[in-house]
RNA sequence: GCGUAAUUGGUGAAGUGGUUAACACACCAGUUUGUGGCACUGGCAUGCGUGGGUUCGAUUCCCACAUUACGCC
């Protein structure tokens, strides 16, 4: 399926741009941020929750789903939107090759594909991208993802080089067993870790297969902020510009925006939720902990300004109180402060480049967040 | 009043005549980037009821006192 993708103006002052996408779910503004919802859930957080934040498209994973309940009772279900009642947006699932990266201590990775143990059962699975597509088929999402190899940080040249070979070598097969589909669109995936030449080679023989869409993997692996966005910079200028790009995993709120700078449209990531399972929260001041004695008897919002549901009814000192007697109700509370922090996050990038002034708000952005903290 | 036992950090506790008093919980702080949700990493008793004594050295041995628990009158 063509991904109905356009871009509605360009920045002149850097990479970014405006977009939007259509699916039957409606039209869908990039730059984008969608919550991971690994096990058909945003954690703690209920599809009229995920609808105040504003959340569209969202992301879930093949490899959870696969292992339990099971691709086929997704699809008896319906599909994913239908099981879990998600018709606020589109959902991307992933293929399942970020956990040969995050099981890596128990993989074989062969030409054919990888072998690795559940984390369930220990039951030993095999993933292909074959494999992969066909459960993502089944699980019925709008976006899914090229079987991939995600390299942990740091890797050599040489294993990294025979890596996006066979990672390329995946993606003409996942597109060829993908034929069959015409509801959903396949994303290929480009890696090469930090290095240029790799980055280069990978963008250009996936795009070279003509996917929907195009993503930037194997980021935020453990390397520093300055070794993604250049591997940023090394994919961009081989993908095609009427294509959408999506930066995997990322990221922290000062990534999303050097991200779009770069020429991403849509990232995805597990932070807000994790940390607000943490008891942190995004500020425009910077990321606090909730858990932090100093908010025991602070009786205002997390943020004055906020939106969310949170800020709207609830102190820090209450919040604290849950976050520390483990109550799921302070997850959910900083769950759905974090993910608003983000989507009005993108929604203040969307005007700033409309603007043209995204690089003013980088740098006033990024001076309030870490500025403060450090005196 | 007599006898017996106990007394270690916020809590539960381990322990030894000799460098930094175990561990757990709580507390305090930090980490968290395509999620193996509810995790991980640090910090946290200058002191072992009080006062004496023995000893090169005592939380550890001895004495007195205090407190607590149980039993007896």
């Amino acid at each position: 399926m063509d991904l109905q993708f356009k871009v509605i103006k360009s920045d002149s002052k850097t990479n970014a741009r405006l977009g939007e996408y259509k699916t039957k779910w409606g039209v869908h503004k990039t730059p984008m941020f969608m919550p991971v919802g690994t096990q058909a859930t945003v954690k703690t957080l209920s599809t009229e929750d995920l609808k105040n934040v504003y959340a569209d498209t969202i992301l879930s994973n093949t490899y959870h789903l696969w292992l339990r309940p099971g691709e086929d009772i997704v699809n008896l279900a319906g599909g994913l939107h239908e099981f879990m009642n998600y018709k606020n947006g589109p959902i991307l699932t992933d293929s399942g090759g970020y956990q040969v990266f995050s099981l890596a201590n128990k993989k074989d990775i062969y030409e054919n594909g990888v072998y690795f143990k559940s984390h369930l059962s220990g039951e030993k699975l095999f993933l292909s991208p074959e494999k992969s597509i066909e459960i993502q088929n089944k699980l019925g999402s709008d976006i899914i993802m090229s079987f991939d190899e995600c390299p942990p940080y740091p890797c050599s040249h040489e294993y990294m080089a025979n890596s996006i070979d066979r990672t390329i070598r995946w993606a003409k097969r996942g597109k060829i067993a993908h034929k069959k589909s015409e509801s959903q669109a396949l994303f290929g995936i480009v890696q090469g870790g930090e290095f240029e030449d790799l980055r280069k080679k990978s963008a250009i023989e996936t795009v070279k297969l003509d996917f929907d869409g195009y993503s930037v993997g194997g980021v935020s692996v453990g390397e520093s902020k300055e070794i993604m966005y250049k591997a940023i910079d090394y994919a961009v200028p081989y993908l095609p510009k009427d294509k959408i790009r999506y930066l995997m995993g990322v990221g922290d709120p000062i990534d999303l925006i050097e991200g779009v700078m770069r020429g991403i449209d849509i990232f995805d990531c597990v932070s807000p939720t994790r940390l607000a399972r943490h008891g942190n929260a995004y500020t425009r001041s910077g990321k606090i902990n909730l858990r932090n004695n100093k908010y025991k008897t602070d009786f205002n919002p997390i943020e004055e300004d906020c939106d969310c549901y949170a800020c709207k009814n609830h102190t820090k000192a209450y919040i604290r109180h849950l976050i520390v007697s483990d109550e799921t109700l302070g997850s959910r509370l900083l769950s759905i402060h974090n993910i608003r922090f983000l989507t009005k996050l993108i929604e203040d990038i969307r005007i700033h480049i409309e603007d043209e002034t995204l690089i003013e708000f980088r740098d006033a952005f990024k001076t309030k967040y870490y500025g403060e903290k450090n005196e």
